[in-house]
DNA sequence: TAATTTCGATACCTAATAGTATCGGAACTG
DNA sequence: CAGTTCCGATACTATTAGGTATCGAAATTA
């Protein structure tokens, strides 16, 4: 979505747009929307704290929304990395190195940005439909992922409902960010994984007794 | 929160104050709330839509922030009555009773005033610490409740993590009114309280033995 | 060097809106 | 009836903010 050009043969005389302006632009988008929301936000705040003018900032997208959305993309290319998933050879171990310790500040402040969206899919018509801007879709698909390999390998019943298991997680987070504002923590995330996620799963941690046939395999 | 005061022995002379203007502008800005958030609802456009003056409205009420925080409160004192919880007798039962079939459109417009409301906690300061703006919270209590019954009765361990447990719908219902912007279907609702909320107390309904004895009260 | 484009900064225009004031009329009280 | 308060309607003020235009300087190319 960005408007660089380097496709065209033309001419191209004169400075070059400085690509670095850019992200500047972006971060400082983000960080505005997690502290004061879609409408607390106006460029101008976004340009003084990108240090740049906002004709800079109108070269580059036609409106604030399309900066916002930008901004919202570009903080989905920072994330969740579908080629690079945790695999520590149990669902609870890939689960729980989902969250690395020192990303809970990343975390917070990605999830006050998504309550900053949220106020914007209200106001901008057809938006809600593409569902674009949501930072949980790609943190959905990764721990599905995450739980079609433990299928995969005896760990949990192939019957196991993973589209609602999946989504469990980053409702909670969800929740907690956008109505309590509060970040989730070590010790929810365990008792999540463990309590609920996992037994949802049919694993049942803190029942131990699969005498049934088949697949009784952990690792 | 309500600025009629009958409390007070003054002559009271004039024309009296209609107390069926507040539930009519109350009931509107729930209305805008829904379709175009906190920022999108212009005082105006309240009034107009409850067929009231602007004086009207400001005579109740010194600003939009408390018009708002009181037509949330208006609709948090519609919902759950938690002295009418439904009585099954059995915890799947209760929780499948919270939702009437006829409330969908309702639950539907409840969900999307939230998430109007979200944006009012980026912009207003300090709001976010009352909580007292979340719809949620009387239901994670209502579930609550529900689930210390059936742990009176026998039905789940008494080792169950009901305050974690009591939040997996709501949260879920959360997410899809904020983000998706669909409303929960009864379909869902089943799955969670089978596949999920029972297995996560430990009830495990495929797995069926609560040979244990019971105190069967509940009160 | 000369032409061109981007840069940060800032003035400017215009539309929307929170909140106030006023008005004619209706309801209520003494 | 007279005084008072509420009512819907509407005009008004002041502020905010999206978006545009302009300026001098820096970068790039012919």
């Amino acid at each position: 979505m960005s408007m660089t050009n380097n496709d065209l043969p033309v001419a191209a005389r004169g400075r070059k747009r400085d690509p670095e302006r850019d992200v500047a632009i972006l971060e400082a988008t983000i960080d505005l929307l997690a502290e004061v929301g879609y409408d607390g936000l106006s460029t101008a705040k976004v340009a003084d704290r990108a240090q740049a003018g906002k004709g800079t900032l109108y070269r580059r997208w036609p409106t604030k929304t399309d900066l916002v959305l930008d901004a919202v993309a570009h903080m989905k290319a920072q994330q969740i990395d579908l080629e690079a998933l945790p695999d520590t050879g149990s669902l609870r171990g890939d689960l729980l190195a989902m969250f690395r310790p020192q990303d809970g500040a990343k975390v917070d402040r990605i999830l006050r940005a998504m309550a900053g969206v949220v106020s914007m899919i209200s106001q901008v018509p057809g938006l809600a439909d593409t569902g674009d801007y949501s930072i949980f879709e790609p943190w959905i698909t990764a721990n599905a992922v995450l739980m079609e390999r433990a299928q995969a390998r005896g760990e949990i019943p192939p019957t196991a409902d993973i589209a609602l298991a999946a989504q469990i997680i980053p409702s909670m987070a969800a929740y907690r960010a956008l109505i309590l504002r509060v970040a989730i923590d070590r010790d929810l995330l365990e008792r999540l994984v463990e309590q609920v996620v996992l037994p949802a799963l049919g694993e049942s941690s803190f029942n131990p007794s699969p005498s049934q046939d088949g697949m009784g395999q952990d690792g």
